[in-house]
Order: C-alpha cells, then structure tokens, then sequence
DNA sequence: GATGAATGAGTCTTCATTCAT
DNA sequence: GATGAATGAAGACTCATTCAT
C-alpha cells in the first residue's frame, strides 16, 4: 500500500497535526476544567478554547466523558511515574526512611496540576473511570504490601492487608486533605514529620495498644 | 382565595402544611439523588415525587442548589448530632477509649443514609456550601483539639493543632474510604480496632519516632 | 384534593390552553412535514412554526417520532373513519356496486391532505408507527374478506386470503398511484369505474382464465 | 506528483482503477444503506467500507444524493434489464401467456438485492431521481401499450391509456407488496397465477362489467 | 488525483426557572 | 399561596463537505 519510503513528509505533517490538535484539546480541558468545574465545561466552549473546531474534538474523543479521562489519564500518568520511581528507590529502606519518602513523594505527586487534581478527584465517579486512580492507589497498595511483608518482623501488625490499606489510604487522604484544605501545609517540613510519624508509630506496633502480642521493637 | 376570619388553627394548620412540604420535598430530594444522581435529579422530577408542583418548589426553595443544600444540612445536622454526643461523654476518658470511640462514632454517623452521603460528598463542592461539612470536621477538630489540650502530658506530639487536624482527617479519610471502597470493612471490629490503635499510637507517640524531644511517657 | 366544584374555570382554561398548543403542534408538525419533508423538519422549526417554544413541544412529545406519530395517528384516523363508515354501508350490496363503493371511498380517503399523506406514507418505517397504516389495511381486509366469505358463491376465486388481499392492495395501490403519479384521474368518474371493474372481473371469476375448477357463473 | 512519460497502459490503468473506485464505493453505498438506512448512511463511513478516503469519495460524486442515484441507477439498471428482455420475448404471445410473463418478471425483477430495493423504494423522493424509477415504469407502460394496441380485440377495455396504467401499475404494486409485507408469497405459484388473473381479467373485459355499454348499476 | 484533518451549521433534547391563572 | 404550562438558553453530538498537503 505505501509505496514511497516511510519518510513521507505528508504522513508526518498529518501526524504532527493530529497529535497538535490532541494536545490542545488536552490542555484546554484541563484549563476549562479548573476554571469552569466539571458541568460548566461544555465541549463547544473547550473546543473554541483549544482553537479547534466542535467537529475536530469528536473526531478524537467519542464523548466528553472520553475527553475528561483522557485527561485523568494523562494526570494519573504523570503522578505515577513520580511515586513508582520513588517507591521503587525505598523499597529496602527501613521503615522510618521508607514512610517518610512515601508521604515525601504523596506530597510531591499531589503537587502536580493540584487544582486540575480536586477538579478530577471530585468527578471521578462520573467519568466512570476511577478505575485510573484506583490504578493509583492499587500500584502503591501493592508495592507497601510487598514491602510490610519483607520486614513483617519490624511491623507491629498481624493483618498486613488491612495495615497496607490503611497506610496508604492515610497518607493519601492527609496529603488530600491539606491539598484541599490547608494547602499552607504542604510547604512545611513539620507535615512531612508527622504524617510519616504517624504511619511508623502505626506500623511499628506498641505493647499497650498493639493489636496482637506485644512486639519489642526497640529501634525506629 | 377565599378570604376566612384568620383564627390560629388555621394558621398553625398552614403553618404545618408547609412544613410537610418543606419536609417532602426534602424526602423527595434526598431519594432522587440517591436514585439518579446530582445531574439527572432534576426540579421538575422532585416536586413531582414530592407531590408538590414546581411553583411551590420555588416557593419555598429559590433554586436547586438550595434544596439541596437543604438536604445537605439535614444529614450534617443528623451525622453532627450522633457524634456530638458521644464526644461529650468521652470527654474525660483516657485515649484509647477516647480514640475508639470517636472511630465507632464516626462510622457509626456514616452509617446514616449513606449513599446519600456519597452523592453528597460528591456534589458537595458544586453546591457551593462545603462550609456545612467543613463545620462538623471544625466542630470535631474543636472537641479534639480540647480534649488534647487537657490531656497534653499525655501526647507524644508537641503541634497540637496539627496532631488534632491529622488525628481528626486520618479517622474521617480512613472511614470515608470505607464507606466507599471497602463497606465490609465497616462491620468488622477489627477495622476499629486498628483505625483506633492508629490514632493511639500516633498521639502517644514514641520515643525513637518522635517528631521533637522525646518524650518520656510509659505509655498510654 | 379537588375541593371546588368540578367547574373550575381554572383547570378548564389550562387544559384548553394545553390543547391548544397539542393542536397548534400538530398542524404545524403537517405543514412542515409537507413543505419540507421528514428529515429537513426540524423540531425546532415545527415549534417555531407552531408559535409554541421548543420545551413546550417536548412537554407533550418526548421525540420527534412521537411528533410525528401523533400526526400519522391522527391522519389515519380520519381515512379510517371515512372507510369504515362506507364500507359498513354496502356490506350487504352485490359485488359490483360493493366493489364501486369501495374504490370511491378509496380515493375519497385518500383526498384528506393528500401531501401529508404522501410523505407520511414515504415516511412509515421511519416513524416506526406502520402499524397504524397497517391498522387500516387490516381493518379493510377482514371486512373485504367477510364480504367475500358472505358471497362466496360469486366469487370465482378459490383462495379467499390471497383475493381479499389482492383485492384490497389493488385498490389501494390504484389510488396511491393515482394520487402521486396522476392527479388529474382522481376527479374522472372513468377511473372509478375501471378501477372497480378490475376487481369486480377479478373476483367474478372467468372460465377462461379461471385459476381452478371453472365456475358456471353466468354473470355477477 | 511524480511526472513519467504518459503511456497508454498507464492510462489504462488509471481509468481501470477510477473504474474500481467508482464500483467500490458504489457496493459500499448499496451495502451500507441496507445495514443501517438512508439517514444513518453518511458518507464517511461510505468512504471507509469502501477502502477510499473521503476526499475521493467527492471526487467521484459531488454529494452524498449524487452517490446514491448511481446506486439507484444500477439497481434500476439491473431491473430494467431484466424486465426489457423478457417483455421483448412475449411481445406476440397471447394475452394470458404475456400476463402470466410480466406478472413473472416483475417478481424477478424484484428479486433483485430486495432489501436494497426497499430502501431506495422509501428515499426515492428524496434523492429526487424520481425519474429513474418512473423510467422503470414508463417502459413498461410503453410496452403494454404497444402490446394492448395490437391486440386490441382481444381487449375489453376501451381507454387503452388508462388500461396499461392500470394494468403495470397493478402488477408492480402487487408485486411490491408482496415484496414488503407478504414475501412468503413470491415463491408460491399460486401469487403468480392469480395475479396473472388479475390482470387477465381485467383486460379480457366482461359484458355484465364492461366500461363500455352503459351498465345498469343504480350509480352511487 | 489522493488523502484525511478540519470545519461548523444544524440536530435533538434537557431542565432550571418564570408567571399567568 | 398553589398550580403547571410555558420558556429558551444551552448542551452534547453528527455529518456533508472543503482544502491544504
């Protein structure tokens, strides 16, 4: 079917189009996202945003809802491959160093887009794709099981999946938290200090409160 | 229409009409948002569920972000009530019972309606009255906040605005995620032992996990 | 609930304002359908056109199929009224003046609004509504077949389904070609008569050209 | 864009391969329209099915109703082909015999892609090639005619215009329906024998129903 | 001639809200 | 106060057609 080398300009120019066309589109929404909120975002208005015309929009994404997770997906990406890189850096550290570049990291991811984020964190049922972020949390969910597992003997709880899901789900909700909230914390170290200390003194266990035989575990 | 000498019967008698339809509307709304959701809720389909016309929608309601707004206040006020409650008996109990309680509590309070609850949360920022939530997490956090203070030497955190706020989130987050991604969770008591011993442990502190000068308390 | 006298001039001048829009809907749905066709008739037009706003339309047609329908319900109800009456008239009458009544009310039917008629008629499968023009064929069938089956020692045709179908569809397809193609025969009482003569020849039968065993029937 | 020698071949070839587009996208049309009708046809999709971009599409025809009135064309092409061979060979048969072929051939004909028939059947007026199919019908109404004509003492009917009218128009509405609304009955010969009578009859006149001689029939 | 990205007028439809009765 | 018919701005989406490459 081609017949002339692959270098052809024209398929490339058209290419290049298309991906620049994507793009805008991409970006206007997300800048329509945060300005407008998720209802007031019509696909006409971030068509005329992305100087793209109605029809241009539909021939790449089938739906608004197609369009916003195309945009949470591009989101939830570039929050991945902050926290798998560091995750993946921590994974034989002990527990203290461990728990305080997971909060380092949660704070870090959620400083990517943090208006956009609240925005698809709030329409996330309705785009029918929370799958994304469950992606998320299920990626960090596994690699702190792995990890709970490995140093099982330093944890001071039995039910390592529960511990796991609380763990992550804690920090996450913290960070979400002060994203929302008290975005003034996010800047101060002593946040950092806390949340991590939280999940330690959790994991680490304790005599009066354990949950199950007292461990003594003097350090950390 | 027709004009009666006005007799307080029949003033407390229109008085209490309108308060049964106050209250069906708000019955109706609270079903249709649970049923369709926020956006397919619409004005029309409410007042005809409540058996109310629309004109009389509006008159007692000025737009659809009131009435729901109206509904929202509804459950915070039944959710704040249940957990008023119990804090105040709490009051002066030593952490671990205090802590457990607050978690039962708080589990216990997102047990009323709640997918309702759910689209709620979800829809919250749209309806433009967040301050209603926010004002029984700022009533939680003020009880809290209290019961710290009284209780200081007993707390391995020195910030205790900070240990209050994350004391309070981490308890609300871990119930939310609950409540939405893990409802068999919510009737095993061992998720409210752990949810408590998390709190435990973090405001007991620990000496080699402290966030400032170590502390020297036994336990807690 | 109603606590006045049935009387109500209130309700009265609502439903009639309601009919009035159904009906001022209605006949404009018809002009447009004439003047534009089914696929240029826009609902927007036909509500503008009505003189009615577009959400008054869809209050009392949930599509515009529904629109249509109605109009194609309501054109067929008169056709059918004409027919029935006619034909309940000469079922008793000897085949050749029962077969000249039939096509006289043929066409007479087909005179209500004959361009209306056509495009529904182009139009049927679309409406998803063909029952209702079939409704008038079947209605026509089963009194053409009891005719038959009353006279059956006139008729000189064996299968009674298939003539009554054929005679039917005949007459039918007669004057539908009559009215799309050849106006100008409607008015020719010529037309009436060879039109009726097909099918009497038909249904009499003929030795000739008989399809079974030759009927000794003098004449009819 | 890149310029050679014209040679025929090459030209030959080019007209072979508009040739092939041309007969792709119009199998692609006829395809297309039976799956999913006229309106939902577009010709986009048109285009795809047919392994061409849109851009030639509208090289070859200059609108969408272009496209499908060359579909028309071939199909009524193919119809009349078939129709003006067999009439040519009955032109000296006589009469029940001729009957009995142009109630055959009709079927025949429409047998033809039946499917794609009744679609361009109901879209007829809108792709405003009317004229095609009338064509269909004007031969074979010249034909009958012509046939009438020769035979005229055969005949009973005095108005010989308004006997082949009749006549072709009858068989091809019987025929239609048959096709729309009763397929089962094409394959029984007994469809075929009877409308052969039909016709027969009708043109065989009769003395007690002749158009003729003035009919003692009350009027109406 | 071929390609396919781009266009944008126009479609059906919804729904919060108003107002005459 | 109650009613519910009416409103119309606005939304998501389609598709015949154009034109730069």
């Amino acid at each position: 079917m081609v017949r002339r080398p692959a270098t052809s300009p024209r398929k490339n120019a058209s290419q290049e189009r298309s991906r620049a066309t994507v793009d805008a589109l991409l970006t206007a929404t997300a800048r329509i996202l945060v300005r407008d909120g998720y209802d007031r975002a019509s696909t006409n208005k971030i068509a005329e945003a992305a100087g793209v015309s109605i029809g241009s929009l539909y021939q790449y994404f089938p739906s608004k809802e197609a369009l916003v997770a195309a945009v949470l997906e591009r989101h939830v990406g570039a929050m991945m491959e902050v926290v798998r890189a560091s995750l993946a850096r921590v994974a034989t550290s002990p527990l203290p160093e461990a728990a305080r570049e997971l909060v380092r990291v949660m704070i870090e991811a959620h400083r990517i887009e943090p208006k956009l984020h609240r925005v698809l964190a709030e329409q996330l049922p309705r785009v029918g794709r929370m799958d994304h972020v469950e992606r998320v949390e299920a990626e960090a969910l596994t690699l702190v099981r792995a990890y709970l597992e490995a140093r099982r003997d330093e944890i001071g709880v039995d039910d390592l999946d529960l511990a796991s899901f609380l763990a992550v789900s804690c920090v996450e909700a913290m960070t979400h938290a002060a994203v929302l909230r008290r975005p003034e914390l996010l800047s101060e170290p002593r946040f950092v200090d806390e949340v991590a200390a939280l999940v330690v003194r959790y994991l680490g266990g304790d005599a009066a409160t354990s949950t199950a035989r007292p461990a003594m575990l003097g350090a950390e």
